[in-house]
DNA sequence: TCGATTTTTGACTTTGTTTGACTTTGACTT
DNA sequence: AAGTCAAAGTCAAACAAAGTCAAAAATCGA
């Protein structure tokens, strides 16, 4: 797929890089062979913040895109997670924060898998749809309070 | 029966493929002359998690679907588990169940502690006290499934 | 044989991707 | 200051998957 490619070429970019990163959307296009707006998206779909990425770009003659991947102690990012769920969460999020986690080696897979299964919405099968995301914050922030306290 | 054709076929892929596999709905409905949705039927029927199959999949274009087997050994003694949670559960009885688990190996510590956190009172303060031990049935048994992934 | 369960099918929904037309912004000329 | 051009941004349509659900058909068990 289009999108995995550029995703994968940009990851690979950024480790080249150090983490940070300036790209020309029209120039890269160009190499990839697609539409400039592809490289947007991408970019909005799969270098998130909550995937722990920060995004800036300027317009205009000479402009570009500058990737960031961000590299924050254990705490900080334990303390930006869990401020960052607020009172309601969708599944996808909470999978997106714990794999952000796991890449930063802050959890393991097992327990990624754990947390997004007691997350997930086959566990709130019994808990109505509009109060899920709600009971989703709820157990997510338990969960994360659990791993600080080690 | 098109169903047991299917899950032979998904058995023999899985057997050629040491386990795991990926697959497209369309394409495979097509190969085998049948609408999409049957595919999807026989893996909800066939390849359930409490046969020991885990099922991923991603839509949109590229998409596909995704069949781990998983072997059973000691994933038997969490099925006990899992089979004796039954469909409502009080706190003290997962950190009980919980406790076993971690005393016999099964789980780590920190998994003992996110597990409890995940299903603790507090995780489950915006739930309806008469709904919580049966919302926590269902979100100790997700996160079991999940352990007997790794 | 009859009712219950399982299978089969297809219409409809949701999610994710790709593309292109159009807009906005900034830098450089004149 | 105005105009031009070279970026990136936005948005919605077209397309490409998989998911859902319920009706119809087939099968099974008593």
């Amino acid at each position: 797929m289009l999108t995995d490619n550029i995703a994968r070429m940009i990851e690979d970019m950024l480790n080249e890089a150090n983490g940070t990163l300036e790209i020309q959307r029209n120039e890269m296009a160009n190499r990839l062979g697609c539409v400039p707006s592809q490289i947007s998206y991408v970019l909005s779909s799969r270098f998130t913040p909550e995937r722990g990425y920060v995004i800036e770009s300027h317009r205009g003659g000479g402009g570009c895109i500058r990737i960031v991947r961000k590299q924050m102690s254990r705490n900080e990012y334990m303390m930006h997670f869990f401020c960052a769920i607020g009172d309601a969460i969708e599944e996808g999020e909470a999978v997106a924060y714990l794999k952000n986690l796991f890449g930063n080696g802050l959890i393991s897979e097992r327990e990624l898998r754990m947390a997004a299964a007691a997350t997930s919405n086959a566990a709130l099968a019994g808990i109505p749809p509009d109060r899920r995301s709600a009971a989703r914050a709820q157990i997510f922030k338990q969960i994360m309070l659990s791993l600080m306290s080690v």
